[in-house]
DNA sequence: CTATTTGATAATTCATACTTATTGATTATT
DNA sequence: AATAATCAATAAGTATGAATTATCAAATAG
C-alpha cells in the first residue's frame, strides 16, 4: 500500500500515453498486458490522481496525465543525458584539471602543453594558477591542485614527480655590459659583481643550483637583490644594479635592454618538474597524465 | 547483471553523498546497511562509473559522484514538484477551462463569473472565445471548448444546460425617434418599420423569440438587415435604417445616439444558458461547475 | 594488545513485479 | 440478432532481487 514511485513506473507510463493502447503498449516494452495495467493502476494509486481515461475501448489521458506526460519526457531525456555525462566525466573525457605553475614555466613547456591536452580531450576544462613551489606541494596535497610545475629537488611522499624540461642556464648582463659571448669563458669572470637572484624560499632547488654553479668556480656570490618576478629582476639588470642567472627560456617574452648568455657547458640545469598526487581520484587528471608521460 | 537504475538508487545515493557514511546513511534511510553497500555498488555497475572512493575509514564523492550528486538533487526536487502539480491539476485546483460565450453574454453573466472563479481557484486559468452558438456546441463535443455561454432552446444528447441569466427585450430606436418611453404601450405601434435583427443561423433562438413577440401583436416584422455584431445593429439603427430588438443588457457598453426601451410587460425572455460536456474529465471544469452550479 | 569502528561478503528471507489463464464488456461481422 | 474478436481488468502462482541477519577483514583508538 506504502508503495513509492520508480523510473519504471515512468518508462511504462510513457509507452501507454504514447501508445494510447494498453496492449501495445505492453509489447513495446517486452511485459505482459495485465502487468502493465497493475503497474499503471499502481502508479495512479500512488500519485493519488487518475492519469488515464479507460471507457469504452478508449484510453486517453487526463490533464494531469497530459501534464505528467510532458515532465516525464523532460525528466526521462534529462536522465540519459546525465548518465552519458557521467561516464564522460568518470572515463575523464570531460571534467577539469587544475593546473598551478611557476612563472618561469609559462615560457618553456605549459602552453605546449595546455594544447595538446584540448586537442586531445576537447571536453577537459583546465584552470591555471601561478604559484610558489611550497604553495603548489600544499594545494596539491589539499586536493585543491591537480598538477604542479615545480623546480624541486625532492617532494613529499604521497606526490609523484616527473621531470619535464632540463633548461640550460644564462647569465643575464645590461646590454652594453663589457662582457660579450665570444669572450664569455665561465661564470668566474664576473664572480665580483653583485647577484641578483630569485628569492630562496619562491625556490629552494633554483638558489641552491646557482650557489653550486658559483662554487664550481670557487666563488660565493654577492646577491645584493632577491625577486619572485623575472620581470623585476631583468629591469634591475638594466638598471645596472646587478647581473643574474636564470633559466634559458625565461629570455623569451620580455623587452628589454639586457643580454642573454648562455652556459652550455656547465653541468647544472633548471629541471622543471610536474608533482601530482599518486591517488588522485580525478579521471581528467588520469587521463591529461597518460597523454604527458607519453611526451 | 542487466539491470536498470531506478529511483531508488539515486535516494540511496544522494543519502550517501551526504552523510559521507555508509552506517548513517542506512540510518537515515531505515534500511541495513549492507542492503545499502549493495545497492550503490550496483548503481556503479550500471553507470560504468565509480561514484564513491572508499579507502581506509573515509568515503569521498569522485568527480564524476559529485556532478551526479548535483542532477541528482534536481531531478528528485522537480520530480517532487511535478508529483505535487499532477495532484492539483488532478483536483482540478490547477488547470485550464476554456470557455466559449456569445458576444451578448458578455455584457451580463460571464465577467463577474470569471472574477469569482479567479478567486476562488488561483491556479485555474481561463482562455476565453467568442463564438456563435453553433460553433460553441461543435467545439464542446470535440473538447476543443470545456464551457459554452449560448442562447438555444436545445442542445444535442451529451451535453448538459442550465440557464444562468434571464433578460428582458428592448426596443433600440434612434435618438429622436418620435415614440418616448412614456408613450411606449406595446410593439404594435411600431409594426410598419423595418427591422434589424441578429443573424437567424448566429442565435435561432433569439430570432425565433423575437418573431413571436410580434406574431403577439399579430404582425410579421419587415426585417431590413441582418447582422452577427451588436455594434452594427446600433450604427444601423443611428442611421435610421431601422428598429431593433436586443436583450436588455446589452445597452450597457456602447456609445450610440440610439435610445432603449425595455418591454417589461411581454413574456418573452432572452435566456442566457450554460452548456457542457456530461462527461468531460477536465478536473478544473468540474471545480467550476461546483461553483457555478450554487449561484 | 584489545576493543571498536568501518564497509564488504555470504547466506537467507521476503516482498513484489512478473507470468499465464480467465473474465466481463464492448465493438465488428455475418 | 447471434457470433466472433478485441479491449483492459482480475485472479492465482512464480521467480526475481531487494531486503535482512550474521560475519569478516581492515583500520583506528585507547
Amino acid at each position: 500500500m506504502n508503495y513509492q514511485i520508480e523510473l519504471r513506473h515512468f518508462i511504462y507510463f510513457l509507452a501507454v500515453a504514447e501508445e494510447l493502447h494498453y496492449r501495445k503498449a505492453a509489447e513495446k516494452l517486452f511485459i505482459s498486458q495485465p502487468g502493465l495495467s497493475t503497474q499503471i493502476k499502481q502508479m495512479e494509486e500512488i500519485l493519488g490522481t487518475q492519469l488515464f481515461v479507460r471507457d469504452k475501448k478508449k484510453v486517453q489521458l487526463t490533464p494531469a496525465g497530459a501534464y505528467l506526460k510532458k515532465e516525464v519526457e523532460f525528466i526521462l531525456n534529462h536522465l540519459d543525458q546525465t548518465k552519458k555525462q557521467v561516464k564522460l566525466i568518470g572515463s575523464g573525457q570531460m571534467g577539469e584539471v587544475r593546473i598551478g605553475f611557476l612563472g618561469s614555466a609559462m615560457q618553456s613547456v605549459v602552453p605546449d602543453l595546455l594544447l595538446q591536452l584540448k586537442e586531445k580531450f576537447p571536453g577537459v576544462h583546465t584552470t591555471l594558477e601561478e604559484l610558489s613551489n611550497r604553495s603548489q606541494i600544499n594545494a596539491i596535497l589539499a586536493d585543491r591542485l591537480d598538477l604542479g610545475f615545480v623546480r624541486l629537488a625532492r617532494v613529499p611522499k604521497g606526490l609523484e614527480v616527473k621531470s619535464v624540461f632540463e633548461d640550460t642556464f644564462s647569465l643575464v648582463l645590461p646590454e652594453d655590459h663589457p662582457l660579450d659571448e665570444r669572450d664569455f669563458k665561465h661564470i668566474g669572470q664576473v664572480a665580483n659583481e653583485d647577484f641578483i637572484l630569485f628569492s630562496q624560499d619562491y625556490s629552494p632547488m633554483y638558489y641552491d643550483t646557482v650557489l653550486s654553479i658559483c662554487e664550481d668556480r670557487g666563488f660565493v656570490p654577492n646577491v645584493s637583490h632577491k625577486s619572485v618576478h623575472a620581470q623585476t629582476i631583468f629591469k634591475l639588470v638594466e638598471n645596472k644594479l646587478g647581473i643574474a642567472i636564470v633559466p634559458t627560456t625565461l629570455q623569451h617574452g620580455f623587452q628589454m635592454k639586457v643580454k642573454f648568455i648562455e652556459m652550455k657547458n656547465i653541468k647544472q640545469r633548471a629541471v622543471l618538474s610536474m608533482v601530482w598526487k599518486s591517488d588522485n581520484r580525478n579521471p581528467a587528471l588520469q587521463n591529461c597524465m597518460d597523454l604527458l608521460l607519453k611526451l
